[in-house]
DNA sequence: GAGTTTGAAACT
DNA sequence: CAGTTTCAAACTC
């Protein structure tokens, strides 16, 4: 369902990505409430976000926090809603103004329930659908869902949000326990003025979404609640859809909120808007300052290079800012990815040219002599907060920013005095780590796309390190997360000569401090090593759900991205130089690591070819590198394929089948032939219960070669003795040349014996072997005391 | 491992 | 949009 009028699509921002969460919005439409928000953007980079994830059937909430709530209520006393979104599975938001002083009223109607929502000294409640009358904004919330733990999630998970007349409307990506504070800027503010001047009217409408879920900190002492929450999250997509960031008309802003029934999927959020700039006010509370943008494509950015890729798993590529040690300009307002999504949604990093003071998140080190860190934050999806720490104590500092759904790593690298002078203290935290918050989000200039994980990826679980100097933790549902070790990146500071090959560094437009540098995120994940910890917000949060190694890339030629499920083959390509859709890690977003492929051009040092070859794709099909698997329409299959197959021979029942080979069956959309993947299909099953049959058998067979080798292992470690000195092991072996030197001398001295006493040759013969069994006894028993003994000493 | 088959992607 | 070609993976031997 479009929210947007194609003329008011048509004022919307170019770096406001159409997010395109087709199958979501299908799934969502079957609910009744969803809208959908559709921009004509031909985006030069390409931007990608999985709308496909399967998401819990949690459903955000607008609430307003209660006077009990720790959420701080907005500076403005007038107009001012507090919006709490959680991922909570409450099943009707509720959308209230947290002051009653309001003065003006910007009436949205929900257009699917027909519930009005007042913004303006009205409460706000009933159907989570909310939609600006003028245009100027839309809150739909796609699905409703078991009412359960709202109240949880209102409790943690609230922001405020200000609107300015009619003109700014914001909703939810927040910090669990951070509420954030969205506040219309004067409209002759300066970029990234962080005014919380609630009086400033602005002719503008900007609209900023964040994403929010109280589950989202799990690191920060959340909950089993919260972590349950998360595992029911739903999907979330919230989308801003903007164009013609000159156009000074009021800008329509469309926040989509998507939520389907299926769990453990990554939800998506959004974060847009021309310019969000959020300043580390008094926390927990944000203000956030919309500015508006700079630059609407990446290229618009001179010096700026920023590795995009339609990727669906992180880590392959880092953008790294790198700060100009020599400028003396003040910080300059960075923008981080805000734009977030698991489910087809935008990431824009943009970096604005005003010199307002730089927007930081503040993270907190706690009493775990972590140095003081920078924390970035972009998520809320799907109980996928990120958070980037980065040590600020050293200069030049390095800001690794991650999104999730990215599979890029962002890193920063600012000088101290930009990053320390931008930070303050986070509120109080019962971890090391202090909730991520969004940081400031200016207009310009990059957008990027964030592929998402589909739903089947592993999420990942690492117990935290208490002790660890681990600066920060970045958590998401299905990305990696990744930790900046606590002391600084010497092979990155200070001169960057010891970037790896392939590393762009590009100084920031006009001369700023702050640049970027293309790093492969290879080269990241070798620069954190032990020190990182990848954490997930895991619902179990338990070790048994997999820990994950920092590392996207292949590790020994397995992917730990796609890690434990199935890893990415290498490509064979051979004239495809892997810049065209035949090429599996080209089409997964992936740079080519330890491939069979000759001619690559898959990598950092043909970044150029390799952008060009992708907004070539995205130019013949835009929806090339989003995922092919998606969710169906509602009373199908859950899961479909986006396009259907097209085959003639193999009777879809071979891996040349695209819907085979993701083990989903024929949909609809198939124009195969002869086809036999369907659910009742003989062959079908018969090739089901074959490959189930193998399966067990491999399972069978891998159990007893586990247990065989844990049996022996256990047998040669209560068996072998114990060196106490040097920890090693000597093989213990009972059958020594000693003991063969005198069981040989036994059996001789027996044999001497039967001739001595001239014995028949075969009576000899009875007691040499009487012998040797004595002999043999006495070994195993000689054994069998020292295994005692072993067993004893190992204890 | 080489050769064949297959269907998606790319091209016309 | 349809037909053809290209391509690399899947498959067979």
């Amino acid at each position: 369902m479009d929210v947007v009028s194609p003329e008011l699509n048509s004022l919307l921002p170019d770096e406001i990505m159409d997010t395109e969460a087709i199958e979501d919005i299908s799934d969502s439409q079957a609910h009744g409430t969803n809208t959908q928000s559709k921009t004509t953007n031909e985006t030069t980079v390409p931007m990608e976000t999985d709308t496909s994830s399967n998401v819990s059937s949690a459903e955000n909430t607008l609430v307003a926090p209660t006077s009990k709530d720790s959420s701080p209520s907005s500076s403005s006393a007038g107009n001012q809603i507090t919006i709490s979104v959680s991922s909570t599975t409450s099943s009707l938001p509720i959308l209230k103004q947290s002051l009653a002083t309001s003065t003006t009223s910007t009436k949205t109607t929900n257009s699917v329930s027909g519930t009005t929502v007042s913004t303006g000294g009205l409460k706000l409640s009933g159907p989570f659908t909310i939609s600006a009358a003028n245009h100027q904004i839309i809150l739909n919330k796609v699905a409703t869902a078991q009412a359960s733990e709202a109240s949880k999630s209102s409790a943690t998970c609230h922001q405020v949000i200000k609107q300015e007349g009619q003109k700014l409307l914001v909703t939810a990506i927040g910090k669990s326990g951070s509420p954030i504070v969205l506040q219309l800027p004067n409209s002759k503010a300066p970029v990234g003025q962080t005014s919380a001047d609630p009086k400033i009217q602005t002719p503008q409408f900007k609209v900023v979404t964040i994403g929010g879920r109280p589950e989202l900190k799990p690191l920060v002492g959340c909950t089993t609640n919260q972590m349950t929450a998360l595992q029911t999250q739903q999907l979330k997509a919230v989308q801003i859809a903007k164009k013609t960031p000159t156009s000074s008309a009021p800008i329509k802003f469309i926040i989509t909120k998507t939520v389907n029934s299926k769990g453990a999927s990554p939800q998506s959020q959004v974060v847009a808007g021309r310019v969000l700039t959020q300043t580390s006010s008094v926390l927990p509370t944000k203000t956030i300052t919309l500015t508006e943008p700079i630059g609407t494509s990446l290229q618009s950015i001179p010096g700026k290079k920023i590795a995009i890729s339609p990727l669906k798993t992180p880590s392959k590529v880092t953008v790294v800012s790198v700060a100009s040690p020599t400028s003396s300009a003040p910080p300059k307002t960075v923008t981080l990815p805000v734009n977030l999504a698991l489910g087809q949604q935008i990431l824009a990093v943009q970096q604005s040219t005003s010199a307002s003071p730089v927007k930081v998140v503040s993270s907190q080190a706690t009493a775990q002599n972590i140095k003081p860190v920078q924390s970035v934050a972009v998520g809320g999806v799907s109980g996928s907060h990120f958070k980037t720490i980065i040590p600020l104590a050293t200069q030049p500092n390095v800001q690794q920013i991650q999104v999730p759904g990215s599979r890029f790593h962002y890193v920063r690298l600012v000088t101290a005095t930009t990053a320390s002078s931008t930070v303050q203290p986070s509120g109080p935290s019962t971890n090391s780590v202090q909730t991520a918050k969004p940081m400031m989000v200016s207009t310009g200039a990059v957008r990027m796309s964030v592929p998402i994980v589909p739903a089947q990826s592993v999420k990942q679980v690492a117990p935290k390190p208490l002790t660890t100097a681990v600066q920060g933790v970045s958590t998401s549902q299905t990305q990696q997360r990744l930790i900046m070790p606590a002391t600084p990146l010497p092979q990155i500071q200070p001169n960057f000569t010891n970037l790896p090959p392939g590393t762009v560094l590009a100084p920031a437009p006009g001369g700023g401090n702050v640049g970027y540098a293309v790093v492969p995120a290879q080269y990241v994940t070798q620069l954190q090593q032990s020190p990182f910890v990848t954490l997930a917000n895991n619902s179990s949060f338990s070790a048994s759900s997999g820990v994950q190694t920092q590392a996207r890339l292949p590790v020994n030629g397995v992917s730990t991205t796609e890690s434990t499920s199935r890893p990415r083959k290498p490509c064979n390509c051979t004239k495809s130089q892997c810049l065209k859709l035949y090429c599996d890690c080209f089409a997964n977003g992936e740079f080519c690591n330890n491939c069979n492929c000759n001619n690559c051009f898959n990598n950092l040092e043909h970044e150029t070819e390799r952008l060009k070859a992708i907004k070539t794709c995205l130019d013949r099909n835009p929806e090339a590198f989003k995922p092919k698997i998606g969710k169906g329409k509602e009373g199908e299959s859950d899961r479909r394929h986006s396009k259907g197959c097209n085959c003639k021979r193999s009777g879809c029942l071979k891996n040349y089948c695209e819907c085979y080979e993701a083990k989903i069956m024929c949909s609809s959309i198939c124009k195969c032939i002869g086809c036999k993947n369907f659910e009742e299909s003989p062959e079908r099953k018969t090739l089901m219960h074959l490959a189930d049959a193998a399966e067990v058998r491999v399972q069978q067979q891998t159990a007893a070669k586990t247990k065989l080798s844990s049996q022996i292992s256990d047998l040669l470690m209560r068996t072998t003795p114990v060196i106490p000195t040097g920890g090693g092991r000597l093989p213990y072996t009972f059958v020594t040349k000693e003991v063969l030197e005198a069981t040989c001398e036994c059996l001789l001295e027996r044999a001497k014996c039967s001739e001595q006493t001239l014995q028949p040759q075969a009576e000899a013969e009875r007691m040499i072997l009487e012998e040797f069994g004595h002999c043999l006894m006495s070994i195993i028993n000689s054994a069998g005391k020292a295994k005692v003994d072993c067993a004893s000493i190992n204890c």
